[in-house]
DNA sequence: TGCAAAATAGAACGAGCGTTCGATTTTTGT
DNA sequence: ACAAAAATCGAACGCTCGTTCTATTTTGCA
């Protein structure tokens, strides 16, 4: 009884991952959903363990800290926001192409993620007045990614898609604030069309971008009282 | 010894407020700035007690659980931001300039807070998964909020101060955007010029909303080569 | 196949949490 | 001034948390 079943189970095939990177994986497969919905602050090795069938020791002992955890999921984060928004968006041709490929999947990744969660937007409320390493983990990887971002738009800039006068920083700010508020609309309000709002959003900034600078940022307010009462 | 000193400090002078709404007050006040820095979720009665020297059935006793502590908190950040936002703002003449005086307060009261914490934003996030009465009663209130920001841009649009045919609710979901990244670049990447940024950024809204809007989205990209390597 | 090493389990810890309860002090209205 | 009512305290509860420790199981390699 109980005969040797084993010989079909167990598996000899060779995995790419031994065995300890292989559940390491999968907790942080685990982790990033549940971190995606509470939060990292939210993130717990119970709650962890419970989801993984494993127990919180076993879950514990791949990262050391709960601290670690963290850091670990957020750069699990970060290398699969690579993988979906910067490498892909790298393919289109250098310039405005690009730029609006990097912000179109940036708005699909926040928006898809309307129940899961930016952990990069998230992360930077609960982490704000939070110093530490998971901050600076955090912080350094948003920093990296607005790097690209900005890299992106002077090279939009150069090549004539954009007005030479255009300040990258600046529009960035804009394209970012715009990611903020889809984020906000579509999973606090719930509210439908955020994703239309924000890319036509994107199209006013562009276009602001793309026509030459106002010399006075003085555009008299002409109080004309022309209009008619409601 | 341990004579009638008590005459002058027991003050019989009657306050406005009974002694237990006095200290109700108190322990709002403080957990308001507790608030604002760990999030409502990080808000705790034991630390709350501290902070106020009572104890912490004493604090509790006033608000009856923790999730109607935290609905009193939203409740009176709300006040606080219409006494030092809105009704400010409704002293300004209807239009743009009350459009402009709502926004600069606005800010004001995001970028001030570098190190206090906007309750509305850090709210949204941590409560954007959690559904239950503070979600709710939060969530009341920022629509409240947006809603009187439309109206004003709706009535800037009756005023002739913007083009007839904005968007009043995608106008909005602009500037709203802005105060998020105004908030994110100060509190939480601790960038400095935020504020300019955000004040230039509604500049550059406003500029679009009053100009004829382009009947159609396309402004064909022109992919002149023209610009110079670098 | 066997043995060292790695991975996992299980129990226990101390601390903090929200909450309850009964006793005690302070305030209030008459 | 006094009694009723309100406010506050202090101790205790059950729970969850991250972490530690010691076994036990599983894995990988010679």
């Amino acid at each position: 009884m109980t005969a040797d079943i084993d010989i079909l189970d167990p598996a000899p095939r060779r995995s790419l991952l031994q065995k300890g990177q292989q559940t390491r994986a999968a907790i942080l497969d685990a982790a990033l959903g549940l971190a995606s919905h509470m939060g990292l602050e939210g993130l717990s090795i119970g709650a962890l363990a419970e989801v993984t069938q494993m127990s919180k020791s076993g879950v514990f002992a791949h990262f050391g800290s709960r601290e670690e955890l963290q850091i670990s999921v957020i750069r699990e984060y970060h290398a699969r926001f690579e993988d979906e928004v910067f490498y892909p968006a790298m393919q289109e041709a250098r310039g405005l192409p690009r730029l609006r490929s990097l912000f179109e999947r940036w708005v699909k990744r926040v928006s898809i993620e309307v129940d899961s969660g930016c952990i990069y937007i998230s992360g930077a409320v609960e982490f704000d007045d939070r110093p530490g390493p998971v901050r600076d983990a955090l912080a350094s990887m948003v920093v990296a990614w607005h790097a690209a971002l900005a890299r992106a738009i002077r090279q939009a800039i150069d090549e004539g898609h954009l007005v030479a006068a255009a300040d990258a920083t600046q529009m960035l700010f804009e394209l970012h604030g715009l990611i903020l508020a889809l984020h906000h609309d579509a999973r606090f309000l719930r509210l439908p069309g955020a994703v239309k709002r924000a890319t036509l959003a994107f199209d006013h900034v562009l276009s602001h971008y793309s026509r030459p600078q106002p010399i006075a940022p003085k555009f008299s307010v002409e109080s004309r009282q022309s209009a008619r009462k409601r």
